[in-house]
DNA sequence: CACTGGAGCCAC
DNA sequence: AAACGTGGCTCCAGTG
């Protein structure tokens, strides 16, 4: 893929200076004076080591331990003490993450304004691929920040756009194909069904019409998917109350959800008790999926084995969350794998180039001429052509489309 | 100096 | 029975 030069060294250049601008400025604090007097010569403002050890020990902040009882000196705690150290500190290692993880580590890779990151579909244990040199799945998007800073980067060649299309929902429509639970075939195949919606609404205690985008979120990823793949309420209750503790969470009509939950006298005490029940009626929601599950895990027990539902079959040590996530996670990629297969031969012999792919999605260099066919083809092979391959694939699938002209940061939707 | 594990953080 | 999953990369701190 094409890579802005320029504008990486630019980049660079001014993270750098940042990153000693924010530097000079947290050896005037108070803070840095007391990590002085502690470790004189041998302080290190690079050593979150060092910091606890300033933060807990020095100026008496109380220190929060993880579950192997170790303090933790991560940005969540950092955010909470109130430190211009602290503060400062977690904004240069963001800067540092930025610098060295990212805009050096692709700027190394780049070969006559090319880069070439390598694909790997040897290595990883659920049969899923990785990236590495620079990998090129886990570029910066959430932060717009710092996607903007990276992504603007990546840009197409002349002539070309950069298009990207990915799967709606892809891995929790094969998790309902793999265990062939009727209820969770109905959400994944019905686009007015919505089962992070409708749990977000049990575990917060609002009308469906309620839940917002943030309640939706954490409802999906702390709650569903982390059930489906083996979690339980004496975990999922703790994160969940901790995000609606910390973001100060509201409901659709600006309400407190901690003060909708208190008028049912649920409070941080009884939070377990109340997930335990929505838990439970997730398994309800999906009988087969709850029966199935430990038949699964009892046969992988007596032999030792299991299949994917793309034919690979798997022998050896796997625990039981290994079990219920292997199965999903495998096939959904080999969904994608397959797709992809079938557009490269389709750029075979055309100036259109598939670049690259992250799980559920691939990205493509398309040249102008082609991307109304590219387009059109790519949404026939990844929702159709792929469901005529496999016939376990029982629940319809989508792609969504997005098409950037200048850089990747710059994308925008596209009607297929 | 080479190497390694832990902690942390980025993605899906 | 056991407690979401899969990766890559960087820095620190420790070892020999």
């Amino acid at each position: 893929m094409c890579i802005d030069v320029e504008r990486l060294g630019s980049s660079i250049r001014k993270t750098e200076q940042k990153i000693k601008e924010l530097e000079h400025r947290a050896k005037k604090t108070k803070g840095w004076a007391a990590w002085k007097r502690r470790f004189g010569s041998k302080a290190s403002m690079g050593s979150r080591l060092q910091l606890g050890v300033v933060l807990f020990e020095e100026m008496g902040f109380e220190p929060v331990k993880n579950k192997d009882g170790k303090i933790q000196v991560d940005e969540k705690q950092l955010e909470r003490i109130d430190s211009d150290l602290a503060r400062l500190f977690v904004n240069i290692e963001k800067l540092k993450k930025l610098k060295t993880t990212y805009l050096e580590g692709i700027s190394r890779e780049v070969v006559d304004g090319l880069l070439h990151p390598f694909f790997n579909l040897h290595l990883v244990e659920t049969y899923r691929s990785s990236s590495d040199s620079p990998n090129f799945q886990n570029i910066p998007i959430r932060d717009a920040k710092m996607g903007k800073i990276i992504r603007s980067c990546f840009v197409p060649r002349p002539g070309h756009a950069l298009v990207e299309i990915d799967y709606g929902a892809l891995e929790f429509r094969v998790c309902a194909c793999f265990w062939r639970d009727d209820s969770m075939v109905a959400y994944a195949s019905d686009p007015s069904l919505d089962i992070h919606r409708d749990m977000a609404a049990e575990l917060y205690c609002v009308p469906r019409d309620g839940v917002t985008k943030e309640m939706r979120f954490y409802a999906k990823n702390s709650f569903v998917f982390a059930t489906l793949y083996g979690s339980y309420y004496k975990s999922t209750s703790r994160s969940l109350w901790q995000a609606m503790e910390s973001s100060s969470m509201v409901d659709a009509d600006g309400r407190s959800v901690k003060k909708i939950l208190s008028r049912k006298s649920i409070d941080k005490h009884n939070y377990p008790d109340h997930v335990q029940r929505v838990e439970e009626k997730l398994q309800a929601r999906f009988p087969q999926w709850t029966k199935r599950k430990e038949e699964w895990w009892s046969k992988y027990l007596r032999t030792g084995r299991f299949r994917m539902l793309t034919g690979f079959e798997l022998e050896g040590v796997y625990s039981r969350n290994n079990l219920m996530n292997t199965p999903i996670q495998g096939p959904a990629f080999h969904i994608l794998l397959w797709s992809l297969i079938r557009m490269v031969k389709w750029c075979a012999k055309r100036r259109t180039k598939i670049v690259g792919q992250i799980h559920d999605s691939i990205v493509a260099d398309v040249h102008l001429s082609e991307l109304d066919e590219y387009l059109a083809v790519a949404k026939q092979v990844m929702t159709k052509d792929v469901r005529d391959h496999w016939s376990w694939i029982v629940t319809p699938l989508e792609i969504e489309a997005e098409v950037a002209h200048d850089n990747w940061f710059n994308k925008k939707v596209i009607e297929v």
